[in-house]
DNA sequence: GTCCCGTCGACCAGGGTGGTCAATAGTAAT
DNA sequence: ATTACTATTGACCACCCTGGTCGACGGGAC
């Protein structure tokens, strides 16, 4: 494990990259430490000295992974934002950074939390399930409720504008699925993106008395 | 392929069941013939008595799900509704039955969809693409566009309240993940489907001239 | 020289793969 | 009883891949 901490960074990053890879995309029994080896151009010896076990770097990951997420996604959201819509647009604009920056870490949780099957190291277990948490947090809390219609139930109403927004992010996913991140120009989707925000804000918050525009 | 055809519906059930399931989970590749065998509780021998190669049953089975969705679902729609939400109401009810009546056959198309990647049969293929050109037309033909806002456009409402129903429906689904179909009283969450749906109309509808409930 | 550490990849036993086939059991016709 | 035919089985095949080990080697430090 010290073993791995003293390799210089380019070559760890290199390893973590593909073993992030190819658990993401096989889950747990079915990734192969074969195809992470050649993927990470090192020698199968060296996986095994780094980490003991398959199981060990799993585990190894799954850390590294919640502790990028809450280091570059979730401590830089501000909570002093209380629109709730708002709040979205901004929280979104940060993950789409910190996804950038890593994303090999977010496929990884993606299919991490769906395949939870396996029971982890406690500490691990534990540190998911505050992120979870914390990351709930960050949506609903110090929520300024008033600015939302008084004619429907403000939690369903949070629930459908969520899903709203999984909605065009994964149709955008889908759509942009092949081409490369860096040779993708995001402004015209982000301007969208805000275009159905807006409706939303229209659809769900009350009308802004006074300033109205029945021009 | 005849040979097959001659089995008694239910060997046959049992069989269709065995190998949607199978694939279903695991994808074309990594889907096993032993499982299937087993899980349908024949011989091994069977399967390449009945379906020539692995690739042959797969096919089988896409044409004969694609068709059980034509018959027992989109042919049951009511194209004649107009309110774009009440038809998005009544489809959910009818997939929920036809989901019911053979629940295999929609998650393997679940991954059949996803994993598109392998090439197909050429009459196959045609099948699927006009499936989804069905389906659709299903949801956006003949929709009375007069009951939208003015204010928001009339496109991306479509596709707000679809990822709304879809977001329900998929939490729905994940919270009520290993429980077993039958044991369900599903009642209640039909109403509170319905409860979000009013709410979609009261967002995205006019107002409803004349008959307000300023209550 | 000699120690040590990082590195490699051939190698291991075990298990799973799609597909085959000789051997049956069953049935029906002669 | 004999023949002919089909439905059925599961042992078996050659092959591939698995997580993990280990002897060998290279090169730097002393």
């Amino acid at each position: 494990m010290e073993k791995f901490n003293g390799l210089d960074e380019e070559k760890q990053q290199k390893i973590l990259d593909a073993a992030l890879m190819e658990f993401a995309e096989h889950g747990y029994e079915k990734a192969s430490t074969n195809r992470i080896v050649k993927e990470a151009g090192i020698g199968k010896g060296m996986l095994f000295y780094y980490f003991k076990s398959k199981r060990d770097l799993y585990e190894f990951l799954a850390e590294y992974s919640l502790d990028f997420v809450v280091e570059k996604y979730f401590s830089r959201i501000d909570m002093t934002e209380t629109d709730f819509i708002e709040r979205l647009k901004h929280t979104s604009q940060v993950k789409f950074e910190a996804q950038r920056e890593n994303k090999n870490v977010f496929n990884f949780l993606g299919t991490f939390m769906l395949t939870a099957d396996y029971k982890l190291a406690p500490h691990i277990q534990k540190k998911y399930e505050a992120m979870q948490k914390t990351g709930n947090a960050m949506i609903y809390e110090d929520v300024d409720l008033s600015l939302f219609r008084d004619d429907v139930d403000v939690q369903k109403a949070f629930k459908l504008i969520r899903w709203s927004i999984e909605g065009y992010q994964n149709e955008l996913l889908h759509k942009l699925q092949g081409q490369s991140m860096t040779s993708i120009d995001f402004d015209p989707y982000w301007e969208e993106f805000y275009e159905y925000l807006e409706i939303l804000k229209k659809s769900f918050y009350k009308k802004e008395s006074g300033i109205d525009d029945y021009s």
